[in-house]
DNA sequence: AAATAAATGTTTGCATACTAATGAAATGCG
DNA sequence: CGCATTTCATTAGTATGCAAACATTTATTT
């Protein structure tokens, strides 16, 4: 009994949708960087220096996802990476100067994003779409 | 003024955490074929054989990302192609009789995978998720 | 009808993100 | 201390996605 699957209700390929729309305004927006690298820029603005391992989980990433990351945003100076001495494991990761600019400009730029994203929603609906993606 | 800017209230944030955790749960559940490729085996059982670029589009996906899939899934022996006598550019897919059986198989552990994944949420909420998700 | 333009289908190459497996350094406990 | 465990980072391999290129068909113009 397979007549009564429907592949277009399914949670999973809405959640699929709904990321591509969203990588598509979002690359509208900020074309120099993609939402993954914003999200560890914008942790990383946050919190300040850290060690690589320590801000992939700030970000509910993958150790080698992030190191992924990290390698792109060291290509493109937005920001460093120095040996922690007390631990010679760690690396610790900050913000360049032009990694900082760039920072406060993309946030500002993310609110518009977020806006376009949701755009046909109303506050009530917004609010709502956020509580249930928490649950799942 | 960039304090007021949170990252973890951002749509675009839950949406990869939300699609991390529903990822997890198909592997869990489905290990040999990823919710992409499910969804177009769960595509091409629905409509029967159709062109790449036809069935990418059924499923909303690139052109290119699709001929990706297909490779894959060309390799995996579940479907195969073969070149339309009356367009030249065309290539028809359709499932193999392995890939039937796994899809018949899939649909039905995709819906154990649907029903883990909103297992926080009521009948209700689910309803009004997939609703949400469809106005991005 | 031939020539040209436009649209459609597919493919290639490259960037990004993610996973599993490995190695190196630090910590905890007997 | 010495060994097991944990933590941090890296490497190698796979999947998805896009931009650009190429081939074929369809439409338009002359």
């Amino acid at each position: 009994m397979t007549d009564d699957y429907r592949l277009d209700d399914q949670v999973g390929y809405k959640l699929r949708l709904a990321s591509q729309r969203h990588l598509e305004i979002f690359s509208q927006h900020l074309s120099d960087i993609t939402p993954t690298q914003f999200s560890i820029l914008a942790r990383l603005y946050e919190v300040g220096e850290t060690s690589q391992n320590q801000l992939g989980r700030l970000v509910a990433m993958d150790a080698a996802t992030t190191k992924g990351v990290i390698a792109r945003l060291l290509e493109k100076n937005l920001v460093e990476a120095r040996a922690d001495p007390n631990d010679a494991r760690r690396l610790q990761i900050s913000l360049t100067e032009t990694g900082r600019e760039l920072t406060i400009d993309a946030i500002e730029k993310a609110r518009k994003i977020t806006e376009d994203t949701v755009a046909n929603l109303n506050g009530h609906d917004v609010k709502r779409l956020l509580e249930l993606l928490d649950k799942i």
